[in-house]
DNA sequence: GAACGTTTCCTTGTATACAAGAATGATGAG
DNA sequence: CTCATCATTCTTGTATACAAGGAAACGTTC
């Protein structure tokens, strides 16, 4: 079907170097893009550089202003608790989605990616990019393609805020242990209960959020 | 802060109104979208088109297959199956949130936009619209605007197979009744009430599933 | 010394030229 | 008559040249 992942043209292979600086915290919000530095940067002409510029302004990654250059998105505090919401909500649903519909292969690959969160629950960094895979597994477990690809947006877009996020004391921990029993209701097909802890479990809050807003400060993102 | 609306590149304006051209059906499922055509036709050059491409390809609107050309995205009756869940997801929460949240001018928005679906319930063009209008103005009272934007998104990049759906026999008049179930249920602050509802309002199941795939192959999109 | 206006420079926006890969049609063999 | 191979043509991909709008720096005036 739409399997052909290998053909990738050159504006989309550069979104996704961009992204990825982005994503990684390498490019912070608010920082300028300058066509011709990064056309110098990825040895291509400026034409490429402005697709790819396009496609990260429709993804919300970056800023266009018209005649004034591209800058990388930075959100504010009120639209980021909105996005957290949804992220969420689609979370949600595919706790719910996943409990009916759980194969075997899913199944497998659940617990693995839960034992990789346990393996590594004292290393931060580490523990990051396992807890990435494990939400992308419950994404792939309910089913639903569509879904999953706009989870994994809404998550990768998330990603630089919430890599902060989990510097806070014990959230480590805490995300392990909602990982459990999310893993559990999932497993036992109660993809209400599921759905229920996971919800809390993405959504930052109360303090959490104050937290939150309170690292992005330190950081200077307008 | 984000609303200097009026700003518009050209590459985004162009963007709009090839968007257009599909939501309305004027360009199909398949077609092929011919650069130097566009070009002409907007009297532009190529290079602002192929912004406006790569733009409508990250919104999934159009598909780039590399040296052969973009064409009009056609979506299987999987994915469109898939993508009827998401949004009747995408709709319960804002249901959710806006019952909770409703404001006195949502309130007025929201019957107004009733009022209108009621008086064009006999003529399914019209009624097309003003249910349109009338979905807007709940993603608008959830008061998540991040929310109200990926509903308006999904919303439009259906927008062509939910016009065949209106036009299954009934289906005007029981969608009529099911909006006045949930704005009573709005109103009267039952959100998990109005959610349910609105569930099954848009996600397109069995029979309507149905009609809409031989709709769809009438129309001829591969 | 500060604020305003002017000029210069730098960056973005657009068109166009050229290169290179598909699609198409023609020609030949089986 | 059908299929394969090759040449031609057409379309896309990329670089570059030029135009035009901001930003910044400079000088002038109050």
């Amino acid at each position: 079907m739409s399997d052909d992942a290998s053909a990738l043209s050159t504006a989309q292979r550069l979104r996704q170097e961009i992204e990825n600086d982005i994503a990684a915290g390498h490019l912070v919000p608010g920082e300028r893009l300058d066509e011709v530095s990064l056309a110098t940067r990825f040895h291509v002409s400026r034409t490429p550089i402005r697709e790819a510029l396009q496609q990260l302004a429709m993804a919300g990654m970056v800023e266009i202003r018209p005649r004034r250059g591209a800058v990388v998105a930075s959100l504010t505090p009120e639209r980021l608790y909105e996005m957290f919401e949804v992220m969420a909500e689609l979370e949600s649903m595919c706790c719910r989605l996943a409990a009916r519909r759980l194969g075997p292969s899913d199944a497998f690959a659940l617990e693995r990616a839960h034992r990789a969160c346990e393996a590594v629950r004292h290393d931060h960094d580490a523990y990051y990019r396992a807890n990435e895979v494990f939400h992308q597994a419950i994404y792939a477990a309910s089913g639903n393609t569509f879904l999953a690809e706009q989870a994994r947006l809404l998550q990768r877009r998330l990603q630089p805020y919430r890599r902060l996020q989990l510097r806070v004391r014990n959230r480590v921990q805490n995300s392990f242990s909602e990982h459990e029993r999310i893993l559990a209701a999932l497993m036992a097909g109660e993809g209400e209960e599921a759905a229920r802890i996971m919800r809390p479990h993405v959504q930052v809050q109360g303090e959490r959020f104050s937290d939150l807003i309170a690292s992005l400060k330190l950081l200077g993102a307008a």
